[in-house]
DNA sequence: CGCCCGTTTGAGATCGTTCAAGCCAGGTGG
DNA sequence: CCACCTGGCTTGAACGATCTCAAACGGGCG
């Protein structure tokens, strides 16, 4: 397989110092003999593919991940098997934290596209944090950020109305996707409706709906999963107030 | 005011190691050296009354704090004035982590009724963490409770009716009060129904009539404040899905 | 005693859901 | 190569839970 063969290539050529994505990863922060020394830790498992999981709620925690290509969503799973998708992830975020506490996973984690990562094993990660202060303070910074996260998100579920809660989305995904070089203005979501849904507390009939408005009255454009934001000034408008950034674990 | 004097005594007497809420508390898994010197940096600060702030959003974070006695609510204020309550928090449960990432609180404390604390200044506890492996990992495993609430809270949010979360609130209260020696049946609200409906995310009119609701079914008693849940059973299916237990910083 | 605030209760409006039908793109098999 | 099928998406119509607006109640405090 072509891909599979350049996905090789860049995994053996990746490296934390190299990375372009180091300045939104766990590197950010830390001097450069520390880096060396997290970099050794890295690993690269092979690409996973749609659909497939990185971890799964209540396996045993054994790293922290951080995407390197493709995307990732994360859900929970109530116990009337009702699905609560807490987060999507693009590359040069960080996941799997949610387990730092109890030592498991509380939520799963799969790929909404061919997507890699790097593991940090996280055994290894501690015994480097317990004598390491700075990588201490960085993983403190990257929790409170999921907190940060959610604690928008809670806003966003309790006040706003599917308007609000869509351009937040969208805002949210392009400031992250510009931070990454890719456009901020046009990008390509990884996600279905029904996940959009889901995250934002709504139905997909609604998030459908909500597109269609938005495109009538000339705020973006939408075919399928492609999506062109026109007036990101009227969108910031409607998306009230909260940061319309900060989603996820992106800073 | 004999008020003040009874608290000022107990505070004189208060210790970790004795403390009945220890085992709620931060010291919860430290063995007893680090314990002594967790405890040698504890400071105990006059209460403060109904609506008086331990800390504001943006203020720079200087301690975590233990609640002694009385309760606090946390709220987070939108750009445009909009409240949104982010959680209560009973004797010998611990608030103030969400500055933990950037120095800086993102949320507001105040008190529900006059309270008081126990305050762990920051620098102290960081320099004692860096060389406490074990404390670090307490540390974690709060953020990580505190992720844990939020994500309850979104699919509290975005998956469940007013009934089930007014009856998921209680149950949890009542979990809670329970835990620290109080009535699991019978408690007392400290915060108003508008809180209650915020923190919710519904209305007040919502809140109250689900109270009314709750009552005419024989599932509980009110009276203004006052509580008494008569079929836990019942309210427990109708709570739904997540555990009803595990909100805001309690064990 | 009377005011004020938090709460309860009622009636109507609203937004999002639900149920249902149809569309479109991509993949499959004849 | 085309017909068909499937899954994801769009659109419509009616319903319903919650919100909004409004009024009245009641306890606590000056």
């Amino acid at each position: 397989m072509a891909i599979r063969q350049i996905i090789d290539f860049v995994a053996i050529k990746a490296a934390c110092e190299n990375c372009r994505l180091a300045a939104l990863c766990l590197p950010a922060g830390l001097e450069a003999p520390d880096l060396k020394r997290l970099e050794q830790l890295v690993r690269r498992p092979h690409p996973l593919r749609r659909g497939a999981a990185l971890f799964r709620a209540s396996d045993r925690m054994h790293a922290i991940y951080a995407v390197r290509a493709g995307s990732f969503r994360t859900y929970y799973l109530a116990e009337d098997g009702r699905e609560k998708v807490l987060g999507f992830y693009l590359p040069g975020e960080l996941l799997g934290f949610d387990g730092l506490g109890s030592g498991q996973h509380r939520c799963t984690a799969d790929a909404l596209e061919t997507a890699s990562v790097c593991e940090l094993p996280l055994a290894q990660l501690q015994e480097l944090a317990d004598r390491l202060p700075s990588l201490n303070h960085q993983l403190y910074r990257l929790m409170s950020q999921e907190i940060a996260h959610d604690q928008e998100m809670l806003l966003l579920l309790s006040d706003k109305n599917a308007q609000e809660r869509l351009a937040t989305f969208l805002l949210n995904l392009a400031q992250r996707f510009g931070k990454r070089g890719f456009s901020a203005g046009e990008f390509h979501l990884s996600m279905s409706r029904q996940n959009i849904a889901n995250y934002l507390g709504l139905t997909l009939e609604t998030v459908s709906r909500t597109f269609s408005q938005f495109q009538r009255e000339g705020l973006l454009s939408v075919e399928r999963r492609h999506v062109r934001l026109l007036d990101k000034r009227r969108l910031s408008v409607m998306a009230g107030p909260g940061r319309p950034a900060s989603s996820s674990t992106a800073t």
